[in-house]
DNA sequence: GTGCGAATAGAAGGGAGATG
DNA sequence: CATCTCCCTTCTATTCGCAC
């Protein structure tokens, strides 16, 4: 998928690489081997040469900033395929008074085989450690709210990785309206006793986990370990349609199962939602 | 309110072709 | 050959929508 890619080179848009494509010019080798075949302007011509040669080496280092860097965001979807093995899906939960003073309770981590949660005041710190060994973070609305929560919480860390974030393409594919809403109208399914639980709720059992109740903390990392995991189906959906949108032949991901997740006492979340029910 | 991306419109750059 | 205009594409600025 990556080697159709031609918008990455400065001065090269939609039109252009289209043209290209038209020509018989579709990877990159087609252009670098037979550039005659187009006649583009002497400064794109230089670009393509240098940002194609670069381009191959970054992919034989997996140096996935380079593409992160160069490519437009509307397109950055393009590189899942090539780095989807070494890549993590990731969401946070937050608690708080609302304001500043609000802080990341848990952090879930799926790569698609196993999956892990980082618990403030148990393995939180953990967290940057484990961050750094994946070149691709992807994230629903994590542009705005997780990665900046993360980089405020941990001073230090300085993320090597990409980050494609997946509100911007499913909104392009007219899926809209929050993480949950799209989950239902693509058919993923939440375990009843979830299906009403939301952000709000997290930081409620975060509380009665403050409390002494270790259930809540089980259902709060459920709830955390739901939206991460769910981001592993909605990438390979929106990757499926993204492709079926594009005029040369790609190959479909295959729509991924849901991993096992954390066991938990369902009757915690009946508590939160009921306070005054013992 | 925040901050990002989408969408839009207008500006700027450069090739192609016409003209003298 | 030099110059001009046209046109296509990218670039830039601005506004708008969105989720939290």
């Amino acid at each position: 998928m990556l080697k159709y890619t031609f918008q990455h080179v400065p001065s090269v848009g939609e039109k252009l690489e289209k043209h290209l494509w038209r020509n018989g010019i579709l990877q990159w080798e087609d252009y670098l081997n037979s550039y005659e075949k187009i006649k583009l302007p002497y400064n794109i011509h230089r670009n393509m040469e240098i940002f194609l040669n670069k381009s191959i080496d970054a992919l034989n280092n997996n140096d996935v900033l380079f593409f992160e860097r160069f490519l437009p965001a509307k397109e950055l979807w393009r590189i899942y395929s090539e780095f989807m093995n070494n890549c993590v899906f990731l969401d946070i939960e937050t608690a708080g008074k609302n304001g500043r003073q609000d802080f990341i309770s848990t952090i879930s981590m799926y790569n698609g085989k196993n999956i892990k949660t980082y618990v403030k005041g148990i393995n939180l710190d953990a967290f940057p450690r484990d961050i750094e060994k994946y070149s691709l973070i992807i994230t629903y609305n994590g542009k705005l709210f997780d990665i900046p929560f993360i980089l405020h919480t941990f001073k230090h860390l300085h993320l090597k990785s990409a980050h494609i974030d997946l509100r911007p393409i499913l909104q392009r594919l007219h899926l809209k309206g929050g993480l949950k809403a799209i989950e239902k109208i693509v058919g993923i399914r939440r375990p009843k006793f979830l299906r009403k639980i939301d952000g709000y709720h997290a930081i409620l059992l975060w509380e009665k986990y403050q409390k002494g109740d270790s259930r809540a903390l089980d259902g709060l990392i459920l709830y955390n370990q739901e939206d991460a995991s769910n981001l592993h189906f909605l990438m390979h959906y929106a990757y499926n349609k993204l492709i079926a949108l594009f005029p040369l032949p790609t190959e479909k991901l295959p729509l991924p199962q849901k991993p096992q997740l954390i066991k938990v006492d369902p009757s915690v979340y009946f508590e939160i939602r009921n306070p005054h029910h013992r």
